[in-house]
RNA sequence: GGCGGCGUGGCCGAGUGGCUUAGGCAAGGGCCUGCAAAGCCCUGUACGCGGGUUCGAUUCCCGCCGCCGCCU
């Protein structure tokens, strides 16, 4: 018998997910699990576009606010954690409907992907050595413990070589800078969105955005230690409104700079996030700009050959 | 009308008589196995217009146009 089917929404931010997600889910009793890496902390609602309880419809949605501000996020937990929730929505005889524009994180999830371990001591270390030595002397110290990992890996990216190393010095094994091919543990029907209008509409969404309160829950985040997390701080929109706050939330800088600031980023990522989702061919790509409604039917009509095989 | 300054690639902004001609931002492309809304890489021959000087001008000279400031 195989594995209950995924179906998994992606593309780049600000482009509907969500909504999408949603409508599928209720036309087939579907459940729905986060696949955004923002989304998954505590309290932070607004900046990350996180679909409030009263709008998510009924349906229920998993891996939300699991994680308090000040962790450093962590793919291969949310990878058992996604697979484990995945397991409980199949056993439900629902169909999980995964949504989020974290690549990695879908990919982790998804896709036969392995976490070699991690040693946040050792990684402190090594980011010792980094700033005191720089990316060069640490990459020609990896050329010598594994030529192929250097060879992958750009003499410029720090943060990708001290990984290397710490992998290295855990397994004592070479490290495997390559992501495998496009395979998958479930059979996943891989939906994207995406539409012509995004920078405008990340432009409109950050202003909203901010006309929500936006500054008001970074400042309620300061005491649970958002400045100088790892991973939370440094969200869209989150550090550049941090940049303009003190540490008792006085404002202290240009809002409306930090505002063009965070659309500007935004429209960045949302390039980072075409490129990656771009070269997987298991995507089928849908318009976004139809209504929610009819681009969830178009996702289904697509779908129904793999649901079917599944017994749906 | 006079005097002075300026006019550089989408924007900002250095600079130089020739040595493929800064830099920043924006934009585009790419990479990506544990901070991934992060991190990293690649891509721009532009000097207002017309003459002149010169082997050679974006850089010097003249004129014109435009902008800014001051003066009358």
């Amino acid at each position: 018998m195989p594995d209950g089917p995924v179906l998994a929404v992606v593309g780049p931010t600000a482009t509907g997910k969500s909504a999408v997600a949603i409508e599928i889910a209720r036309r087939v009793r579907g459940e729905i699990i986060n696949a955004d890496s923002m989304q998954l902390y505590q309290g932070m609602d607004i900046g990350t576009a996180k679909v409030a309880p009263v709008e998510r419809g009924g349906v229920p949605h998993h891996l939300l606010d699991i994680w308090p501000v000040t962790k450093s996020a962590a793919v291969a937990e949310y990878q058992a954690l996604a697979r484990a929730t995945i397991a409980q929505v199949h056993a439900r005889g629902h169909l999980p409907v995964l949504v989020g524009g974290s690549g990695l994180y879908l990919r982790g999830a998804l896709d036969r992907l392995e976490f070699p371990g991690e040693s946040p001591a050792v990684r402190a270390r090594l980011s010792d050595e980094l700033r005191e030595h720089g990316a060069l002397a640490m990459h020609r110290r990896l050329a010598r413990v594994d030529p192929a990992a250097a060879v992958a890996i750009l003499p410029s990216n720090g943060r990708r070589i001290v990984r290397a190393l710490e992998v290295i010095e855990l397994t004592g094994g070479p490290f495997t800078a390559r992501m495998p091919g496009f395979e998958s543990i479930y059979p996943v029907v891989h939906v994207g969105l995406d539409r012509a209008d995004l920078d405008a509409r990340v432009e409109q969404r950050v202003h909203a955005m901010m006309a929500a309160g936006f500054l008001d829950e970074v400042r309620s985040l300061l005491p649970r230690g958002l400045r100088g997390s790892p991973t939370a701080g440094k969200a869209l929109g989150y550090a550049q409104l941090l940049a303009c706050l003190d540490d008792g939330g006085g404002l202290v800088g240009d809002l409306g700079a930090a505002v063009e600031a965070t659309a500007r980023a935004t429209r960045r990522f949302v390039r980072r996030q075409r490129s990656w989702f771009r070269r997987d061919p298991r995507i089928g790509w849908l318009d976004a700009a139809a209504p929610p409604g009819e681009v969830a039917d178009q996702a289904l009509l697509a779908a129904a050959p793999t649901l079917e095989v599944c017994g749906w």
